[in-house]
DNA sequence: AGGCGCTTGTGAAGACGTGCACAAATCGCG
DNA sequence: CGCGATTTGTGCACGTCTTCACAAGCGCCT
């Protein structure tokens, strides 16, 4: 681990800086930044140029270098960026100084994995607590860490200060979840089920849905497919559109 | 039936069977949509106006129409879309009018339970090969299926026309099973490994980083506790950055 | 000390995505 | 049959993100 110079402390008025406001874009990729330095850090590089971390990270320099100007990093003109010095800053600016408690809601097939997964552990958070609503579930012991009961969550936030809530729980359950997070003070939640949640302002939501990813890889699937397919094929499954319903019979222009 | 749809508006041009070039924005939140439409089938709605589905999916109406518009979709003036006929459009534009077969490579922590998650099933995909490069692992039984060796990969490729491979393996070994996937043909990947993949021109590849999302999250968390913190300290925000090493003497000034 | 090559930081231009606001189209009703 | 209520489709302006291209800065070598 790196060891990070806190801010704190050394002011006399504001012991806590204000962080830039950096473009969402932006933040997006300083973790995968901050995965590429760590990466780079381990095979003994002291520095990196933009070129090369750009390359580690999956994007053009340039735009590195703009994300990397937002938060105000000092490269050197003509040797590139201190690596562990990068580390610290994204680190900090990514609020990462602190392991970060998130509090796990659904130990089904999903969430099981999740409590499992080392990728947490190893890059900031600490999985504070398991919960799930399935009374038969609590007191499951998973990894090291005991189920508990959804409606404990209260009991949870005040024995730990959860900074982050997961939610692996089916659809239909997934809102409940989110206002008994929101109820015990939590005000960011990565959720995985697949439905739409509705949160008071202030409190951010992520989503990530598994089934939408594939089905956004099928389309282009299926664009390369009909690509490639295309000449005279006329019976190919592309042309026909499903229009079987009582379309409005407003479809004369056929084309050719 | 071969009836071609015309995408409203003007010109009469190309008349190819080939899908429309939808911005990707768009293709992203098709899925979501079509999750909506779903919803809203089960309990009941026949047709339904762009609030309300931009109200199901978390979206603005306006962007909702124009992400329709752009698929030429016959929405009626005064009434709403047909549900039913929605759904079957954005099933084919997003080619799900086939069930595609999915090659989950890694039966790990993650892997696993992948492969028990019902909404690849309910949502248009069927996992059809479950691999692994652990010879100890080869032959287990997940959810119905034999788990193989990933060197099979090939004879898997020739049973079932394989559309989109998963990689759920640790990332060291992520970029090897791109590359076999890719040798087999297959051209668009979903990547869980915390790693870039390098892959040809043509295939595509989507990256899922649940440690990123948490990180994401951590920002915000961050911003947001600097925010309350300190009301009105607005001025040197980076001044407290971890620069405590050689930077440049920018860091004298604290304000106030 | 001076020049040279390398790399950063950034202005400007272009591409892309978003949201407003309104005309056009459709339905239901009197 | 016409009118008003409703809702779609879209032109337009705006903001955000990306990319290029290059001046300024830095270290090294001679």
């Amino acid at each position: 681990m790196s060891q990070h110079r806190h801010p704190g402390a050394s002011g006399s008025a504001g012991a806590v800086p204000a962080l830039p406001d950096l473009p969402e874009a932006t933040v997006a990729r300083l973790p995968e930044y901050l995965r590429a330095l760590h990466h780079l850090a381990e095979i003994g590089h002291e520095t990196v140029s933009s070129e090369g971390l750009a390359g580690a990270a999956g994007v053009n320099s340039a735009k590195l270098r703009k994300d990397l100007s937002h938060l105000g990093s000092y490269g050197t003109r003509g040797v590139g960026y201190d690596v562990g010095l990068l580390v610290d800053q994204i680190e900090f600016v990514l609020g990462l100084t602190q392991r970060r408690a998130v509090a796990l809601v659904g130990v089904g097939n999903l969430g099981h994995a999740l409590a499992g997964y080392d990728g947490f552990a190893s890059r900031g958070f600490r999985i504070a607590a398991l919960l799930d609503a399935d009374r038969a579930r609590v007191g499951e012991i998973i990894n090291g860490l005991v189920v508990r009961h959804v409606d404990d969550l209260a009991d949870v936030a005040a024995e730990e200060q959860i900074s982050i809530g997961v939610i692996a729980t089916p659809a239909p359950a997934a809102q409940a979840v989110a206002d008994q997070l929101v109820a015990v003070g939590v005000t960011s939640i990565l959720n995985f089920a697949p439905c739409v949640l509705s949160v008071p302002e202030g409190v951010d939501v992520r989503k990530v849905d598994l089934a939408i990813e594939l089905q956004i890889l099928s389309f282009h699937e299926h664009r390369k497919a009909s690509l490639t397919a295309l000449p005279a094929t006329g019976g190919s499954a592309l042309t026909a559109l499903p229009g079987g319903l009582p379309a409005p019979d407003t479809q004369e222009a056929i084309g050719t």
